[in-house]
DNA sequence: CACCCCGTTGACAACGTTGACTCGCCCGGT
DNA sequence: ACCGGGCGAGTCAACGTTGTCAACGGGGTG
């Protein structure tokens, strides 16, 4: 036997009203109560949290913030390049702990480097008004925001900066982690490192080869046109770059992969030519599994937790009224040392 | 310099009421524009529209779903294990597709195996009146969600089945699945296949064990208790499983590991014994990198977004307002073989 | 005894929007 | 000229809550 019909009529929920009419005090005093002001006497809170439990009187977060002064929805929104990469997923989970500190719901939504979907998500989340957005933005310039910013929804970036505008940002030492990923192929003997890297339209990729090109001038390398290969958008394009720079002539003996799928895809096309333990690669950016593969994949790490509750603690910051100057944090990353990075070159 | 000024006093947001003293109409119709009412003159419609436009009029939808007779918010709640985890981050990149076609915001939370948590984010999702919660649930009893579906936010429940509550669910063929990997298994020879999984506290584990069980029974293998593991919550205690399974008298020659994590770890105690080409291994759900490791791991895969896509399917329906019985959608699972499940048992 | 202050409670308006209703106008039919 | 109908626009109240202010009773003070 079912403990509990689902059908039949709706119920309407339980409003401030009725819990004051069944307690017998004013909606003002189940107010009060909800809200823990302390001047209400111990009988009538009483009778009041009866009422509430009887009733299973949920308040309204919806009209209570309407009505409020500070006007707070206790919803922050995040916009991110897609829900479903381990990056994303993990700065997402890294931003619901601290919302949950601070009983604030967040909401998520992918980006897929589309600046449209930026603009459109943007206007949804301040459509709903939102206390708060952290963006890893898609768009090239972020001036839009800035009404959004003026009229109280405060703005952090993570992973790349903003762009006309200027707001707080939490980002990874790009330059500085691929220059140290390339120097530890250069001091393991390697002078042929090629780049791979995604879409030269986000300004993480630009930093990343900057850091490339001080490494290799560091270590008075050439900087060859064809070895920097960059606009790869997926695994499979990753894999046929890294398949035709080894088919041409002189093709090089260590890999820097820019990023997470580029990795995947260079990975893929080495095995698939059983060069996987010849050919040298460092990642930038962990990813699950790394150390399961053969040979262990060494990668630059960015600390992805870290940067995600570095950003909302500053949207937190912010929705308290801090309004000291944007800042940008930038968050070290760390060499890990797993096995594919310290192959050394053909003699 | 700088485009926009950051700084300085927050700017009220534009109301309907600036917006109809800027255009000379009424309150009134200017909700009749934003809402498309056909019954305005064009003159008037122009006017409004050009005032919303210089205003960068934004409604407040909080206040509007609090008037609308239908009290809709265009919000969903997803409650999952965990967002940073492969299978729930792709559930959710599904379920933000289809909300995106009903103009809806997705806010995502992570039960992490916590019933307390679980009541705690439905309660929170309820004090916004989300429109609807899709949820793969960790309490072993749902009674507790009958008001809400009762007062009109229906649920649907993904992954596990709702227990002490009539509600839609959308799940995996998991007895099916874990039949046909055991049996996958027994026919590429072996004998000895252990079971290894997590918390049996979780029904999807019920319903792989009885699949494992009916798999030996049909090849007239005997289910031996030793080889039956379970309530391994993470990857470390999996891989210790298997170490202590493989060290023991009459080592299992066959793996059949019903959760992502269980065979990750198991690869990992494997690799470390240097037994990864001669143990067979199929797994329950796929993982990324699954066709990068060596072997490459046979799975059982769930279609995950097809799972996620039919449940925010049905949670609309229920939304737009289908009272028909609860229904229970079982998605087919797929044996994806890569080689670890065909090795062959020693001679 | 008049006065004021304090702690407790309630009445009322308001947040930004939409539903129900009303009002005026023009048109067609007689 | 009169009436009915339909259409465009406006008025008012209400959604569920909180801010403001006033009222009330009791106790201490001069």
């Amino acid at each position: 036997m079912e403990r509990w019909s689902t059908s039949g009529e709706p119920v309407r929920r339980a409003t401030m009203r009725d819990v004051a009419a069944l307690s017998g005090v004013s909606i003002k005093t189940v107010s009060r109560v909800i809200n823990g002001v302390s001047t209400v006497s111990d009988e009538l809170r009483d009778r009041v949290t009866r009422a509430i439990a009887q009733l299973d009187f949920q308040p309204n977060l919806a009209a209570s913030s309407l009505r409020r002064t500070d006007g707070a929805t206790r919803q922050i929104a995040l916009l991110l390049e897609d829900v479903a990469n381990p990056f994303s997923a993990t700065l997402s989970r890294a931003v619901e702990n601290v919302a949950r500190d601070h009983g604030t719901l967040v909401f998520t939504g992918s980006l897929d480097e589309d600046p449209q979907r930026e603009l459109e998500l943007v206007r949804a989340a301040t459509l709903h008004r939102v206390d708060g957005i952290i963006i890893a933005p898609a768009a090239t310039d972020h001036g839009y925001l800035h009404p959004e910013i003026r009229s109280g929804t405060p703005v952090v970036f993570v992973d790349r900066p903003p762009r006309g505008l200027a707001a707080d940002a939490v980002l990874a030492t790009n330059t500085e982690g691929a220059r140290e990923a390339v120097l530890h192929l250069a001091d393991h003997g390697h002078t042929e490192i090629a780049f791979l890297g995604d879409a030269r339209t986000i300004s993480t990729v630009g930093e990343r080869v900057a850091g490339y090109r001080a490494a290799l001038a560091e270590r008075g390398l050439p900087a060859r046109p064809g070895r920097l290969v960059q606009d790869l958008p997926d695994t499979a394009s990753a894999a046929r770059a890294v398949a035709a720079l080894l088919d041409a002539p002189h093709p090089p003996t260590a890999l820097f992969t820019a990023q997470n799928l580029v990795t995947i895809g260079a990975i893929h096309a080495l095995q698939e030519r059983g060069l996987h333990e010849r050919v040298a690669v460092v990642g930038f950016d962990d990813f699950p599994m790394a150390d399961l593969l053969v040979p262990r994949v060494t990668v630059v790490a960015q600390d992805v937790i870290r940067i995600g509750t570095l950003a909302v603690r500053r949207l937190f910051e912010r929705i308290g009224g801090d309004d000291a100057p944007p800042r940008e944090d930038r968050v070290p990353t760390t060499l890990v040392v797993r096995g594919s990075g310290e192959i050394a070159p053909p003699p």
